[in-house]
DNA sequence: ATGTCGCGTTCTTTGTAGGGCATGGGGCGA
DNA sequence: TCGCCCCATGCCCTACAAAGAACGCGACAT
């Protein structure tokens, strides 16, 4: 039984499930395909947008430096065109970084609430 | 014989100067004071705004990250609340080694020139 | 099986708030 | 008279959002 072209498709991630796991709209996510050429999904026969892990990594990227640094957007297309993979271990690194500040603040509140139940 | 008024304001450019050093209108200057809280020259009785070299590096940081780096106004801004005095020893690395590139390209078309001429 | 209703999601195209200055007017001191 | 001051207003893109059409899918009736 040969596979199902389901089976083969879900490997992708639809411009909706993108958009809401970095709570932007679709919209944002489009417009950025026109400004980034490292940002053109696989399309499906119907002309919608197949997202594989590695185009979210991209997108990752970009929402790092326009949306959390602050680069316009030329200012961050010409970063990605010179440190292009590079980058992507950087923000990786920040990334966890990030998570284990957040794990330290939740642990502090936790710390501070037993300190002041004495 | 005290110092003369002409002698001390002698440290400090005008606006106009400092505009013509970056090639920009006095306008922007103008209005980066009013997004940048570190970007206050003195005034002097009259008004006019006098720059001190420590002035004029802070524009430099500014104008290196707004219109070479390609940042937004509130990155710039943000990132100098963190990195402050950090930033402009940076700064000064990289224009160092921008100068020396220069140089290199100059020397490389003087050298194409020669090699051709023969 | 087949029509179709409605809903959600997608598409492309068009509209738009505001960011980032520039310009113009009126004034003042050297 | 020149160069600077301070507003106020003007203005052009940037960076999206909204509008409107089309598609896919389940439910329900035919």
């Amino acid at each position: 039984m040969p596979y199902k072209e389901r089976d083969i498709e879900k490997q992708y991630f639809t411009i909706g499930e993108v958009a809401a796991q970095f709570n932007v709209a679709p919209s944002l996510i489009r417009f950025w395909e026109t400004e980034f050429e490292e940002l053109r999904p696989r399309k499906s026969k119907k002309g919608n947008r197949l997202y594989t892990p590695q185009d979210i990594d991209i997108f990752r990227t970009i929402y790092h430096l326009v949306k959390e640094r602050g680069y316009t957007i030329p200012g961050a297309r010409d970063l990605m065109k010179q440190k292009g993979p590079q980058l992507k271990e950087k923000i990786d690194v920040i990334q966890s970084l990030e998570k284990i500040r957040k794990f330290m603040v939740t642990m502090k509140k936790e710390l501070d609430a037993i300190s002041k139940a004495q």
